[in-house]
DNA sequence: AAGCCTCTTTGCAGTAGCGCAAAGACAATC
DNA sequence: GATTGTCTTTGCGCTACTGCAAAGAGGCTT
């Protein structure tokens, strides 16, 4: 998948490109491995971050040890954004899951940016506003749909943001285990098995370990969405 | 429960009471009775939303008709924030459930008050980040957590935005149905009234038609959280 | 090539919660 | 004060999903 450049970001939409180049001046970078965590729950946080290369797995723990994905980012993506305007803690942890490079604005230095460009304002607004909205589809799939629609959906969202075209169909291109679904879906690891060793036979899946490929994403979506199965 | 002045609402934290007033004075007022609708799913928004006084529920219409409660907010809160920055429809409906007022900004205007007053716009992207929080938070538990639980959690958190303490408890002072509670928790209204009917009989609420009273807070906390029960 | 670790699959039994149905309670209306 | 409509309760059967356990498969390392 050929990696769109920095500045075409939905941060810097509707920006010059020296205005962006002065921004993405303003910032840190700093690189991390796999495996690596970018950041902690509970570390204290003071500065917006973009996934500037890689991708990167965000997840919180619930108080009784259960994890949580909130979901994957990757080359363009900010997040910390929530953190440096409101709590001040990161509220997730974030383990990269292909190595990374990620920049650093500090708040000081974010605040007087966007009193400087009030489009960057009103961009990390439209990010943050995005971001409510896909948590209400989120919240409304998890109230009302069952499990094997909202594995559909995680899937179809996920090939959307890291889908790399194969012979066969569409290959999840991240290491994504059972358990990874399982916890972007709220249920079980056997769940997830069980729901795609069905899919395979039906010949709508190709799971493999920590690796899925789509081989029909009509069907995938006849399942996702409320259509009698034509 | 005395409604706090409308200056101090989140939005205008920082701001001077001049800058408050001046903002105010750009908004459009309106009133609405009880069951009115403040806004509906779909239709076209270009403007951010505060409400002066009253209570409005929000909701989302699933595809396939079942109803799912945001949330319940009140004066001070705003919405049609996440429309007016980022989709262009209103992504919930509102529907009034005591009689209200609601103020209007619309987008050109709220984006030249920002411009004039960055405080303004840091507030907005605090109220925003707050909302992906409890968001997160609502998503954690029910992809972890019991029904009963998070109906205690629920109820918790309606005491906090809408309590009122009478002789006996914390009465939640709106009308709220069971069904509510059901699309505020993702379970049924069976169901929620089951968990009622027992907590009841443990002294812990007393429930009544579209009508919830705390009795014992301190047990809600227990079941709440993941404590053994002192 | 062997061994090891982690991830995955699947059988099976158990249960939390669903959803229908029918009766009961409450509030508003005529 | 009777009636009507909505909201609530609760019994009962059911099912979607869980969670354990044990075996199987895939990819590293040495």
């Amino acid at each position: 998948m050929p990696e769109a450049p920095l500045s075409s970001a939905p941060l810097f939409e509707g920006l010059s490109a020296a205005d962006v180049a002065a921004i993405l001046a303003a910032a840190h970078r700093r690189r991390y491995g796999r495996a690596d965590f970018v950041c902690h729950q509970g570390d204290p946080v003071d500065a917006v971050y973009m996934v500037a290369g890689g991708r990167v797995r965000l997840t919180q723990l619930e108080v009784d040890g259960q994890e949580v994905v909130i979901r994957f980012i990757g080359p363009g993506d900010i997040f910390g954004a929530v953190a440096a305007f409101k709590v001040t803690q990161f509220p997730v942890s974030g383990e990269v899951v292909e190595a990374s490079e990620v920049l650093a604005w500090d708040r000081a230095t974010m605040v007087s940016l966007i009193e400087r460009h009030p489009r960057l304002g009103q961009n990390l607004m439209a990010i943050l506003s995005g971001r409510i909205q896909e948590m209400r589809e989120r919240i409304g799939d998890l109230q009302t749909q069952r499990v094997e629609r909202r594995i559909a959906r995680a899937l179809l969202r996920l090939a959307q943001q890291a889908g790399q075209r194969t012979a066969t169909g569409i290959l999840i291109n991240l290491p994504l285990s059972r358990q990874d679904l399982a916890e972007m879906t709220g249920t079980t690891l056997y769940t997830v098995s069980r729901v795609l060793s069905q899919w395979e036979a039906d010949g709508i899946v190709k799971p493999g370990r920590e690796r899925v490929e789509i081989l029909r994403p009509h069907a995938l979506v006849t399942i996702a969405e409320d259509l009698p199965s034509p």
